[in-house]
RNA sequence: GGGGCGGUAGCUCAGCUGGUCAGAGCAGUGGACUCAUAAUCCAUGGGUCGCGGGUUCAAGUCCCGCCCGCCCUACCA
């Protein structure tokens, strides 16, 4: 059984992580945190795309190398901001690593030595002022680089092509028998349709600048970078260097994308792989934009907003849960500080950490922070029907918004099973059936919790965390972590007997 | 230009193959309660379902035209 295997895009590091990029990382991290507490052998892969002439350019304005570049953002930007993000990646992989740069030499070798590879001349629209080929479409009327306003030229070089025009039929059958390879369903239409359209064979390589992997058998050629990026996601899983690793991991069961690298991931790639007859990825996964105030973040638009100075405001793991709640995943989705507050203070502080807080209170003021034992299973039914259509949602769908919506509405359930118990008039009863009934309310609202703390660690690891710790549960149960999505659905596995504290709160209101 | 998607209550959106489909959550208003982070629970939504036609016994739900927004139309990372 092959390990359930998940990237990320690795990003381009010419300048720091946006929103964006969190987002799908974040996206990511969560459906691989849920894979692992399903039990599953889980490989998480992201990383940095570090070559191509825009860093090679970026460098040189800063008065550094290429690689010094680099290594600068990721180590003071990019790392660190996956770590403040609790990212539990299994690797993390740079394009410019030995193992990467061999393996892609080795892979470009094999295919040109198949004759999936010829040398061709490629012609293009250049602008002088760029010093680089525009894309067609990028082009102002009349043929006007968009950042000069000046007339491009039309210049040929040469080039190494792959046969990618010889795949389309091929690809075509694969969307068909896989209907789910690319998704959201929009997404795949549009990649059906361009390659019905007919697909012209890829130019794989460029001379006008060296800061690339080199082509093996011309060195005066460098491999064109999105050739270079799309095999990390073999290299960095031991390809053609650790055959036993290659086998547990290979092949992707999600690539998660940005939409403007759809094509690259669902056409190119699997071209790619079948050139070299390697198996293809399960699915590939475009996420939209994130729109404030109705523009998208970009790299070329950083409007705005950092990653931190959300977190600093709302804390990491009400970001974690912000985006993926608020916004369904595949879909572009407009964001506001005011609906990231409106979230917060209703879902997360009012609905679950009150609940939280007035359960452990409860049981504090009536028995001693002694967890009793109760028999009423009238919320055990509801709480199954929650975690299946969680694990469904989120595990199977990437519907991340949906599986939340079935853990919230399974919160509001235990809310308002204590309004309908009223727990605080029970206790008035000193006799020993008025106290058996208070243990058993009380007893099914902390199991409850025990469900959603199971539930939620994959998106808020920090805060679950805090409420296992306050059910007394981890001295029983075990760590967090390691508690199993498909038993978070039985019935009274938190013990009788567990001490249970209240702690701080979770979800803090917010100032101002 | 061609192709695709969307325009439903103040806000964010559900509404599949046409007939309780005019809805949910949030916000607002009123009430209950007091265990809790003044939280929770209950009640309350007459909105031309973008505009104009058409098909049908019946249309947000199908067809045509129009208006508005976004996306794709290959080698930008």
């Amino acid at each position: 059984m092959a390990a359930y295997y998940v990237s990320t895009p690795i990003y381009y590091v010419n300048d720091a992580p946006h929103l964006g990029h969190a987002y799908t990382t974040v996206a990511g991290d969560v459906l691989t945190r849920w894979h692992r507490q399903r039990g599953e052998d889980v490989w998480y892969l992201t990383g940095t795309d570090e070559h191509g002439q825009k860093i090679m350019r970026t460098a040189e304005a800063n008065g550094v190398s290429p690689q010094e570049w680099c290594d600068k953002l990721v180590s003071e930007a990019w790392k660190p901001l996956w770590e403040h993000l609790e990212i539990a990646n299994d690797d993390f992989i740079r394009t410019t690593e030995p193992r990467h740069t061999q393996r892609v030499q080795e892979f470009v070798q094999d295919l040109y030595d198949k004759g999936e590879i010829y040398k061709g001349s490629y012609t293009g629209p250049y602008c002088v002022g760029c010093e680089e080929y525009k894309a067609p479409g990028d082009l102002l009327e009349g043929d006007l680089c968009p950042i000069h306003k000046r007339p491009v030229e039309w210049l040929e070089e040469d080039n190494y092509f792959f046969k990618l025009s010889e795949y389309g039929t091929r690809l075509l059958e694969f969307y068909e028998a896989n209907p789910d390879f690319v998704q959201p369903a929009s997404a795949r239409n549009e990649v059906v349709q361009f390659v019905r359209s007919g697909l012209q064979d890829l130019s794989i390589s460029r001379s006008s600048f060296d800061w690339g992997i080199k082509v093996p058998w011309d060195d005066k050629h460098v491999i064109y970078v999105w050739i270079d990026a799309l095999l990390n996601y073999a290299t960095a899983v031991g390809y053609g260097a650790d055959q036993a690793k290659f086998d547990r991991i290979w092949p992707a069961n999600v690539h998660l994308v940005g939409k403007d690298i759809l094509r690259f991931h669902a056409v190119i790639w699997p071209a790619m792989l079948m050139a070299q007859g390697l198996p293809l990825p399960g699915r590939v996964f475009a996420n939209g934009w994130l729109m404030v105030g109705g523009e998208k973040m970009s790299k070329s638009n950083l409007t705005g907003i950092s990653p931190r100075q959300l977190t600093e405001h709302f804390g990491v793991d009400a970001y974690r849960y912000y985006f993926l709640r608020a916004i369904p995943f595949g879909q572009d989705g407009s964001f506001s500080w005011e609906d990231f507050t409106a979230r917060y203070t209703s879902e997360l502080a009012n609905d679950f950490g009150n609940l939280a807080s007035r359960v452990a209170a409860m049981v504090g003021k009536y028995f001693d922070g002694v967890l009793p034992a109760g028999s009423d299973e009238s919320l055990a039914g509801p709480l199954r029907e929650a975690v299946e259509k969680a694990d469904r949602a989120i595990g199977e769908d990437l519907d991340f918004s949906g599986g939340l919506g079935h853990i919230f509405d399974f919160v509001r359930k235990v809310n308002l099973y204590l309004s309908e118990q009223e727990p605080w008039k029970v206790a008035r009863d000193t006799s020993p059936e008025g106290q058996a009934k208070l243990a058993s309310i009380l007893y099914a609202a902390a199991e409850s919790l025990r469900a959603i703390a199971v539930l939620l660690n994959p998106v808020m690891p920090a805060t679950a965390e805090k409420l296992w710790l306050s059910l007394g549960a981890e001295e029983h149960l075990g760590a967090l972590p390691a508690q199993k999505v498909h038993e978070a659905g039985r019935w009274g596995v938190l013990p009788e007997g567990a001490t249970i504290t209240k702690g701080e709160i979770l979800f803090p209101r917010l100032e101002g």
